[in-house]
Parts: structure tokens; sequence; C-alpha cells
DNA sequence: GGCTTTATTGAGTGATCGCTCAAGTATATA
DNA sequence: TATATACTTGAGCGATCACTCAATAAAGCC
């Protein structure tokens, strides 16, 4: 009896999370979101509620994503493999909206007005976190690295300078490869 | 004849600067600014004409004072060790009102939107950067690390490192100083 | 085809945005 | 003290913000 959408619930995510990622919660108004996901105010907020809740919708695939397309670099690759190789891959991303992390840029806006997609973000940066430690972990068990490390403190250092490339990347003055290439150089003095 | 203002003109923009660097560009509205610089709507257009106006006069202080600080340290610990010091003392800023760089958090809201302010940043972030290769210019001339290496190279990735930890910094669940101290402590291998 | 159910539409909501300006007030000179 | 010259005030500007809702259109089931 019912009446079926004409979107694709699952296209308009990921083009939303495109637009969020590249130009931030506030810079994405709902002027642009409409324009971008051809929808009229009334079935954009029977589809997903809020602008928030979109967002929030966004970020969870956002994360998701990141860490599938981790694991898989580590089926491939080994954990050292994996880590090594992540700088350089999302450095050379260039079809991404933008180079920046998703998750670092949310947290960074909205952090300080204890907004709940800030909490969001940064729960999602944990995660992201243990499982940086977790490959650190196996490459540890594998001899790929020694034993002498924590391998929580190395994700965090990890992760760290991996926002911080990310930003640089998005500059035009500083050549992020180089950048890429001397973190992955940094894993083998382990 | 005149009249002379009743405001400090270098305090407000001070507080401005505090005010932006935490919650941002979008995030910071003229009501809050008029709160916190205790000007109506009519005074602050008056000395300042403009939010934007007033935003880069706060970037431009809070560039300025960076340099200024990172020279001091320079002057009293020598290049490398103001190098080796500078992630610490970012960390433990206490009175700061962000741990991150207002001058990335700028770059990464408003680049998408190509805001002129984003420009500003950039080019500050650049200066910034410049500094720190005349460093490890001096660091290098007084045989402190090795000569194989390019200063501008290592200054793309110290600032890189020092942007990701000043992140890292706002996290709760991320000790920074671990951080800081394992970057210190690269600089030791060079 | 008739009916129910849901999607789509777009004008319009109150709130807030950055900002303006005329009126009022205080100060320095004469 | 009178006057000229700012600074201060705050109501209110048009634009935009996220969002609502009644009307309309279309699809599935009988």
């Amino acid at each position: 009896m019912p009446r079926k959408p004409t979107y694709d619930r699952d296209a308009l995510i990921a083009q939303a999370r495109d637009l969020f990622w590249r130009q931030g919660w506030a810079g994405t108004s709902l002027k642009d979101l409409e324009r971008a996901l051809k929808l009229k105010p009334g079935s954009f907020y029977a589809a997903f509620g809020s602008k928030d809740a979109l967002y929030a919708l966004a970020l969870e695939r956002y994360a998701d994503e990141g860490v599938a397309r981790l694991e898989a670099l580590a089926r491939e690759l080994g954990p050292l493999g994996a880590l090594k190789t992540q700088p350089r891959l999302v450095v050379e991303a260039a079809n991404a909206p933008a180079k920046a992390c998703m998750l670092a840029k949310t947290y960074a806006e909205l952090s300080a007005k204890d907004h709940d997609l800030a909490q969001l973000a940064a729960t999602h940066l944990s995660r992201m976190k243990g499982c940086f430690a977790d490959l650190f972990r196996q490459a540890q068990a594998q001899g790929q690295i020694g034993a002498d490390h924590d391998p929580e403190r190395l994700a965090a250092r990890y992760q760290s300078d991996l926002l911080g490339l990310r930003l640089s990347a998005e500059r035009g003055d500083v050549d992020a490869r180089q950048i890429a290439a001397d973190i992955a150089a940094d894993l083998d003095r382990l």
C-alpha cells in the first residue's frame, strides 16, 4: 500500500558525508544539503530528522569505512605493512573530498561547545586508535617491532602524526608525501 | 577636542583571539564578542570594522606571539633545545584557551570556502614553518644534528607532528605529554 | 478502478546572523 | 562655560539559519 522513496538513502548519506567532511558542520547549511542531495526540506526531515542526525550518520559511515579499509589493508600487507602504507594512501587519495580527517575536524570545530557530535567524533577517534594499537600489538607478536614498546603509546603517537599529516596535506606549501614517507620510515626503527 | 575610548584596544584583540581560538570563526557570534568585550554593536564596528577584520587582527596577534615565544626560547636554549622543548610547553600551557593551533583550526574550518582568513592562516603557518627551518639550519650549523638532513623537510615534518600533537592534546583519552616526549626524543636521533 | 498509505513539494515559521545608524553622552579645547 | 568632536548606546535592518506543515502526487493492495 505504501509508496517507496525515489532516493537511495545510503547514497545520500555518502553525499552528505562528503559535504560535511569538506565544509564542516557550521559551514554546511541546509540549503547546501538540499541542493547536493536534491531533497526539499520536507523530504529531508522525513528522511533524516535533523541536520545533526544526518551528520551523525555521516560520521558513523566515515569511521566505519575507515576501519574497514585499514583492516583490509592489514589482511593484505600484514600489520606493520598496513601501518607503513596508510600514510601514503591517505595523502594520495585523489577522489576524497578532503585530506584532513573528518573526525578530527568535527572534534576541533565542536568540542568547545560540548556538542554531542564532538563527543561522537571523539568516540570514533578512540576506536581508530584502538585499531592502530591492535596492529602494533600484532606486529610486535610477529617480531616486526621490538618487544620493548607499548602498543598503546605507539598508537597514540602514530594517530597524532597521521592527524598532523592529513592536515598538512591540505596545505599548498607542504610536501605531504615526504612527511608520509618519513612517518613510515620511523616505523622501521622500532 | 575629541573623546577617548574607554577600552584598551590591545586587550580587546587578545580577548577576541582567545574566543576565536576556542570557538572558531563560525562558532563565535557577534553576540559572543559583544558580551566578552563588553562592547555594543556600534562601538564594535567603530573599533574594528567587521567580525572578519577583528579575526584577522586576532590571527596576526596569535602568530606574532607564537614566533616571538619561539625565538625567545631559542635564545635561551639554543635552536635544538627550543625545538625539543616546544612540544612539551605547548601541551602544558595551562592558561591557553585551547591546545590546538589557532592557525590550523582556522585553515581547516575555512579553506574549503576559499575564505580570505584561510589564506591568511596559511601564510602564517608558512611563516612558522620557516622559523622551524631556521632553527633546524642553526642546529645543523652547530653540529647538533647530522649534515645529511634537509632543514626544510625536517621543519615540515616537525610542524606536522606539532599540529597533530596539539590536536591530540585537546582529547581526553590521549596522553599528550607522552607524545610530546616522543617527538622530542626523535630530534635526538637526527 | 478505488482506497490507503506514504513520499514530495515549497511557502512560510521564529530565531539568529552580521551589521547600521540616528540619538544621546562625555571629553578636550577655547 | 560654550562648542566641537568624538565615543556609546540599542533598536532594528535584511538575510539567512534550521525547521514545519498542509496540500498534492504517486505507488501498492483490494
